[in-house]
DNA sequence: TGGATTCGCGTTTTT
DNA sequence: CGCGAATCCA
């Protein structure tokens, strides 16, 4: 690290000129660097990094570089530590805020009334709490969700603002007026419980720091602090922006690096402002723009530049490439949902045969339900694939302990589990007991379990520590002879119970210990569906591991285009572009015009994230909440350009085969809507009639003319077990169960 | 109290 | 449609 800076042959640095270099690596002084996708944002960021290291501008801890997602903060560990030579990034400040703002406020804790100590509640165990106080205040939770307010508390704390500053203009007759008293009271109980909520890290934070009895605090990270580095800042929100800006008046040496095309935050408080102001915010702020994108082909960044050129309020920059024109964009419409993930699929398949690579194909959606389609037909078609995004429950700790009990009653070998559960609940067998153990099992070769046996038969333990382990151990030998003749959801039940793992939480008053109890009763219950325990560990274990992203095979990544940021693609697919699916119609119907060119900055980041190849696809019919909905061609279609897209549309799909799908006759497009819904309702078209010869156990099908003794005269058009969906004509679809019905002619 | 049934409602996601 | 929450009822 002593060295003279090294070579920067990075491709990114070299397209700057010589000013805007000079700026990335060493201005003093806050540097904005706008920079598109594909540009390189993040290697400029940690080019900076690392000169600051190597010409000793800076020693690790004078800087403060912060990311968005967690995600980036390990992509930026990883990437400063191998710039460096692989010297560890541990306790560096480098984090997302949140991680930061916990570790600082960890250190002057008592000067907002809580302990270092403080727990760190999540969304669920925050709507707990608020439901409480509801109640307590007997406002009525059905009226106004606890959700919904916990949502504004998080809002307001987002925006920086704290019970004081929220009045009757900003709370309304929400919960009756008296959210400003619930939030207060919140707070108060928050404090009480050494706990924080999320936004509390960061609100805590900045006041303390604004405090001036805290003007040491500040002046200490002032000296401290002589380099800021922040990554996506155009997801900032007002209290991100706080923060920084309180923690930059020392140096001024801020360096933000972002794209106000890819915010796309903007629901969570993330304020494009914050970037569109930063000239104002900084005075005397270098501004460097980044328009070559080093990452897609010129069809597909002429098509993204297109789109996103229809935002108004935007700082404004075009992208360009060196590369080639590649492959024009394919856009597809196509009948349905199904049909959909079948073209997607044969997509696919044509792609391997032009030796791509699975893992650098993606579908990218834009709302999780689509997945499921994908993943039916992948499932089919036997095509490997990942759900990027999906369960994040098995890496509850909660959880994790569950499962590390099971995972030793199945196997007793495995000492990781064994580590992991040995002393939790508390039961007095500390580090030294557990070092005694391993030290026993790697002299003899054998396991931890193996010398939790050979160790009770001896006396080299106290007494105590040896009945603790021959309690223990006996468990684990009843748990596994249960195993073959007790269901495994029941073993589980008892192990939780016998192992004092669950009376360890009832007996837990922290505020998370409720949800962790529930999210045990879950875990219980989701084993069901499983055969056994060992087939449930294989699952549970191949979950992880496919999260864990490299599970040896290739596969399709499916995500959703807000997890899709900040990674990129050979190929990417891009279905569902309809009208109210994308643009999301709640996200117009709430933030008007913001809220669609928000939408719009989502289809420029799913575009943006495709390399080579990118495949665009929409359907006529959408099946939502379980009624087929006429879906028409998103506008964002209409707005690729001509020039670099290639269109096809089904054939017989509607009069206008072989033309542009965003230009369906919209006449015609009614007519073949309302024949497949009455189809559908009548039970009889094919599409429909693929279905129609399952049998209910009670021997209904579909299709099947019924009468209700409440409802009338109906027909069955769904069944789920006993349950049957009747329509029952003019009164409607009911969900009835099959014993209060009986067949009719 | 918990098992069964009905009701209600549905983006995006980070700590 | 499917899921979780609320509610009902033994």
């Amino acid at each position: 690290m002593q060295n003279a800076p090294a070579p920067l042959s990075d491709s990114v640095l070299n397209s700057l000129n010589d000013a805007q270099r000079q700026a990335v690596e060493t201005t003093e002084g806050p540097v904005l660097v706008l920079a598109g996708a594909g540009t390189g944002k993040t290697r400029v960021l940690v080019t900076r990094l690392a000169h600051l290291l190597r010409s000793n501008l800076a020693f690790p801890g004078q800087i403060l570089a912060v990311t968005f997602t967690n995600k980036a903060a390990q992509e930026m560990k990883h990437r400063v530590s191998s710039l460096m030579g692989g010297a560890p990034v541990e306790g560096w400040w480098l984090g997302t805020f949140h991680a930061l703002a916990a570790r600082m406020l960890r250190r002057h804790a008592d000067l907002v009334g809580l302990q270092s100590s403080f727990t760190i509640l999540d969304q669920d165990d925050q709507v707990r709490l608020i439901k409480q106080l509801m109640e307590a205040e007997n406002i009525d939770t059905k009226k106004w969700p606890a959700k919904m307010l916990a949502d504004k508390i998080s809002s307001w704390k987002d925006k920086g603002w704290m019970p004081a500053q929220v009045g009757p203009d900003q709370t309304g007759d929400l919960a009756g007026g008296k959210l400003g008293s619930i939030y207060a009271q919140y707070q108060q109980r928050l404090k009480t419980l050494n706990a924080c909520d999320f936004g509390d890290l960061l609100l805590h934070m900045i006041h303390i720091l604004k405090d001036p009895r805290n003007a040491d605090v500040l002046a200490d990270y002032h000296r401290r602090f002589k380099y800021i580095l922040v990554d996506e800042y155009q997801d900032t929100n007002v209290a991100q922006y706080l923060w920084l800006r309180l923690l930059a008046q020392g140096s001024n040496n801020i360096c933000c690096v972002g794209d106000d095309d890819q915010s796309i935050y903007g629901w969570r408080g993330a304020e494009v402002d914050n970037i569109l102001r930063f000239e104002k915010d900084f005075p005397g702020a270098a501004i460097i723009r980044l328009e070559e994108n080093y990452r897609s082909t010129g069809n597909i960044l002429s098509a993204a530049n297109a789109v996103i050129a229809n935002n108004e309020g935007r700082l404004g920059k075009q992208l360009f490439t060196s590369h080639g024109d590649g492959e024009k964009i394919k856009v597809r419409g196509l009948w349905d949902g199904e049909a959909e993930a079948r073209w997607v699929g044969e997509e696919i398949e044509a792609l391997q045969f032009k030796k791509y690579s699975l893992d650098d194909i993606a579908v990218l959606v834009r709302a999780g339900f689509q997945t499921r389609e994908f993943e039916e037909r992948f499932i089919q078609l036997g095509l490997p694939y990942r759900v990027i995004g999906g369960p994040r429950f098995y890496e509850r700790m909660e959880i994790r302990d569950a499962l590390a009990y099971m995972r030793v009653v199945n196997q007793p070998n495995d000492d990781l589990a064994l580590e992991r559960i040995i002393n939790t609940p508390k039961r007095g067998l500390g580090d030294t007991t557990v070092q005694t153990l391993y030290t026993h099992a790697r002299a003899k070769g054998i396991s931890l379990y193996s010398a939790l046996q050979d160790l009770m038969q001896t006396d080299e333990l106290k007494p105590k520590v040896k009945t603790t382990i021959m309690k223990l151990v006996d468990d684990f030998e009843r748990w596994r002879s249960m195993a073959s003749n007790t269901s495994h959801t029941d073993l589980a039940k008892h192990i939780l119970d016998e192992s004092g793992y669950t009376a360890m939480w009832q007996g837990d008053k922290s505020p998370e210990a409720p949800g962790r109890l529930e999210n045990l009763k879950e875990l219980v219950s989701g084993m069901e569906e499983f055969e056994n325990l060992p087939v449930f560990l294989e699952h549970v274990s191949l979950v992880m591991e496919a999260q864990n992203n490299d599970a040896g095979t290739e596969q399709v990544s499916i995500m959703t285009l807000h997890g899709a940021k900040g990674l990129e693609f050979k190929c990417v697919f891009l279905p569902g572009w309809e009208e109210g699916l994308f643009p999301s119609q709640r996200s117009m119907d709430e933030n008007g015009l913001k809220g669609l060119e928000e939408e719009r900055r989502l289809a420029y980041v799913g575009i943006t994230r495709a390399r080579e190849r990118a495949y665009i696809s929409h359907v006529a019919n959408r099946r939502m909440y379980g009624n087929w909905m006429s879906a028409i061609p998103s506008r964002f279609v209409d707005e690729l350009p001509e020039d670099h897209i290639d269109v096809q549309a089904e054939t017989g799909l509607h009069g206008n085969a072989g033309g542009r799908s965003s230009h369906w006759d919209s006449s015609g497009f009614g007519v073949e809507y309302a024949a497949r819904k009455t189809s559908y309702i009548d039970g009889v078209s094919s599409k429909v009639s693929s279905k129609a010869d399952v049998t209910n156990q009670n021997g209904f099908s579909r299709g099947d003319k019924v009468f209700h003794e409440k409802f009338g005269h109906g027909t069955v058009i769904h069944m789920d077990g006993q349950k049957l969906d009747i329509n029952f004509g003019k009164s409607g679809t009911k969900r009835v169960m099959d014993s209060f019905v009986t067949k009719a002619d």
